[in-house]
DNA sequence: TGTTTTTTTAAGCTTCGTTTCAGGTGGATG
DNA sequence: CATCCACCTGAAACGAAGCTTAAAAAAACA
């Protein structure tokens, strides 16, 4: 899940940066309202968490912008203690979620996995596929009643994006847009090395490959 | 285990803080309704000892904006008169305990124990894993029947904390969160210099490392 | 105050996750 | 049937995260 965090306050967005890392989300930083309007434009996001006092261009006003320009990208709003105006004009202007600061790093966190399996409006617990379940917080799969497995930090983020995609074909540059952050180095094979360590892990038929498109995630045929 | 202490009486909170200390807590200390309130829901303590005669705002309020806001950090709450309708009123407000006031520190520290296992939901003799005793009064660890080992003050508060959260990966940051008071100093390597003393106390099994996750304690594998 | 214990810092070393690379396989195409 | 291309796979190279030890700094204690 790629995420982009538009924070000014160079302390707290460190600190957000740092934990969102930690949760499992590839998250890009910016502290800067155009910035952040051009950045949530261009790049594939899964999902915005938006301070609105900020430099550069109003918080409210780029989700607005987003908004008429067609955009549908979940949006969490950050603000400051909060009046109860302000959390109107946020869900008008069409924010998913609103969490009020001050706030501790689960609350965020919770709100985040929530709106993701919201938004992409799955059935509520999504990352449990028949006879797979994805641990989120322990980062482990389980396949049938086998023993839980370890997953490491890149192998969970490219499992969670297959489960919560499943039955979509996704192409290579897709999933690596979607399980790194920024660059997205193309001309590598890491995807399908990836692939071929979960296919070790939860056996080879969750994962279909559909040569020249992509990968499939789904449950084996019955 | 983090704690605020929040009581007005310079005396008595200053000899609340010292045997919080003492017992094994890295407790933050306020003396304002206020600010208590802004402190408990920025920082993540562990639980609160809230009296309620407080300058700046009651008590009783300060709960209850935590409560509304969502917060649900267990508290414990200091009365003077043991009036019976203070009492309800505390727990209506959402008080998980109550003291009367005067009392002894062992009974305030009695239930502070109480409430932090409670609160996390395992069962009352958590420290007390298969083969491994902590003991919260000695502040020593016994390993299957070897003969007690003394802790220091951090060892015995990392330690704590690990078997209080058996089970659950925690992160090196939340680690150092719930082990230190305020400041919480990033970029060193404290904890892995301190789980290392506990891997030599108590043996390497228990606490597991997940490398860029944190660390597990859990039994040794029967 | 001086002494001892505890905590923190720092440095080199180890381990493990990530990425790259080289060679292999299999299906589609002419 | 030969060739090409996309993908697979195992192993090596690299780098980051964690381990360990010693010494410096701070705190506790007498």
């Amino acid at each position: 899940m790629r995420l982009l965090l538009v924070e000014d306050d160079p302390v707290l967005g460190a600190q957000l940066h740092k934990q969102l890392g930690k949760a499992g989300y590839a998250a890009d930083w910016v502290q800067d309202g155009r910035e952040a309007q051009a950045q949530g434009s261009i790049e594939p996001y899964d999902l915005v968490v938006l301070d609105l006092g900020l430099p550069g261009k109003p918080g409210l006003e780029v989700l607005k912008a987003w908004r008429t320009e067609g955009l549908k990208l979940p949006v969490i709003v950050l603000t400051a203690r909060g009046t109860w105006q302000e959390k109107v004009e946020g869900f008008n202007a069409g924010a998913d979620d609103y969490v009020p600061k001050p706030f501790q790093t689960e609350e965020l966190l919770a709100r985040i996995s929530a709106v993701l399996k919201r938004s992409i409006g799955n059935a509520p617990d999504t990352l449990n596929a028949k006879g797979l379940v994805l641990d989120e917080t322990q980062q482990t799969v389980q396949v049938q009643s086998d023993p839980p497995q370890q997953l490491t930090a890149t192998e969970f983020r490219l499992l969670r994006y297959f489960m919560l995609h499943a039955g979509q074909p996704l192409s290579k540059t897709r999933l690596t847009e979607h399980v790194y952050e920024y660059d997205a180095d193309k001309d590598s094979n890491v995807m399908e090395v990836y692939v071929n360590r979960l296919r070790k892990k939860i056996g080879p038929q969750w994962i279909q490959t559909r040569k020249g498109q992509g990968y499939v995630f789904a449950e084996p045929a019955s």
